[in-house]
DNA sequence: GATTGAAATCTGAAATTTCAGATTGCAGTC
DNA sequence: GACTGCAATCTGAAATTTCAGATTTCAATC
């Protein structure tokens, strides 16, 4: 209602905007999304060998975008493509923490750029984020939780403006949603993942760039920890990893 | 001399390794990397078109490689490729400074996780590539600095032993060889470059984690931005940017 | 049974053809 | 001249075919 109310009559092009030539979403990528959905899932093995052909008939299209889709994996780290010899899943608990630490890495540096270019309606962007992620998080609204955290990580890249540095985190994304909501479902977690957010928030808001990166990484690492912890068991050296 | 020696002749598979796959490069990859080269080295402007076609015929083969090629460089985020319009470059100072911050923050993470993992023989290692590097960079060897830059810098991800983080790396390069060359020219740069290597290496062999990972950003990012001052002119935001 | 070499089969890479949406050019109408 | 509609052309996406290296199978030889 009241955007409708913002949209002046007298602006007949109002709410019409270029068409965004991303809409139509290519064969190519509706395979590397449900491909990476089942990897990230733990649909196959770490070492698990894919099959062209296979694919493609399973999904009734030809082995171009099939191939297209593999590609795109292979350049973010999930599979090995051997000439002649076949596909290798290349996702386990150490890959998907090392995922982690590089979205810790980029994401704090984004947190700290943020820092430093936010205004006042940021601010108030975060701010009404956190206090809707405190309602979810006490409510046990776990689909409502996720969806905050993608617009909460969201609103801070949109603030710091590095759209390559975005870019590079599209690739980084290694929660699988079902078990996410699993590991969402204890209090203790959610309201940690709160705390962190909320220190996240309360540093940028204070333009305290080397602070807000702190807490980004330290959030992306444990959460991390924690999730791989609940579905791989143990598995990770410890060692290296101390925040 | 040595390495003969020391392999032993009771032992008949002694040098024998398994194949890499990799050491036949396709054709997409040979595509790739020219088309790499003439992107960093500006040979393209910032938004200008590629010609799937055209390519394929100056290159005198079939547009399946070069798709793929144009593909990998959308991954890497020096093109952008609309369905049925273009495929547009997207590298320009901005990108390439964010590159280098990409870079600075995972690589940093990197040397973090290596002064943690250092031993003995590492330290070796990097002591005598700092040697090495403090000789070239008083003599002026400035293709055997660009060399011993990359070993250096090799040498700390293989002590690291993060495969993953290294990967993501190949991505970031955006110096262009010639220019790198002649800002090497200059003996002041190169010797902080050197200066900066020097604090690297003594902050990993120190076990000094924080603070090897402090030094190689601030290396990474200095380097950069005195490169695209070079190259560009001024044209990033310093805003941004401050360490 | 062990070994060797050739044939058959498998696999991703590359070439070629076709497709389908986007853009441009041109002719007709007002 | 401005506008509209249609045809021609352009472009990346996808399908299909072929290619060439890798692997497996099978038959012959010892």
């Amino acid at each position: 209602m009241d955007r409708d109310h913002r949209e002046s009559a007298s602006e007949p092009g109002a709410g019409i905007e270029p068409v965004d030539p991303h809409l139509l979403r290519s064969l190519r990528e509706h395979v590397h999304e449900r491909l990476r959905g089942l990897i990230i899932a733990g649909r196959f093995r770490e070492g698990e060998r894919l099959h062209e052909r296979e694919l493609a008939d399973l999904l009734r299209i030809s082995t171009t975008p099939v191939k297209d889709a593999l590609r795109m994996l292979e350049g973010e780290g999930l599979v090995r493509i051997e000439a002649r010899r076949g596909v290798f899943v290349l996702f386990g608990p150490r890959r998907a923490y090392e995922m982690a630490m590089a979205r810790a890495a980029v994401e704090g540096v984004m947190a700290g750029i943020a820092a430093r270019r936010i205004d006042d309606s940021g601010k108030a962007d975060l701010a009404g984020l956190v206090s809707r992620m405190e309602h979810a998080t006490e409510h046990g609204d776990l689909e409502e939780i996720v969806a905050l955290n993608e617009r909460f990580h969201g609103a801070i890249s949109t603030i710091a403006r590095c759209e390559y540095l975005q870019s590079r985190l599209d690739s980084q994304r290694m929660y699988d949603h079902a078990r996410r909501l699993a590991v969402l479902g204890d209090l203790e977690e959610r309201r940690a993942g709160f705390r962190e957010h909320s220190a996240i928030a309360r540093a940028i808001a204070a333009r305290d760039a080397d602070h807000a990166e702190r807490e980004m990484r330290q959030h992306i690492l444990r959460s991390a920890r924690h999730f791989l912890n609940h579905v791989f068991g143990t598995g990770l050296e410890d060692r290296d990893y101390v925040e």
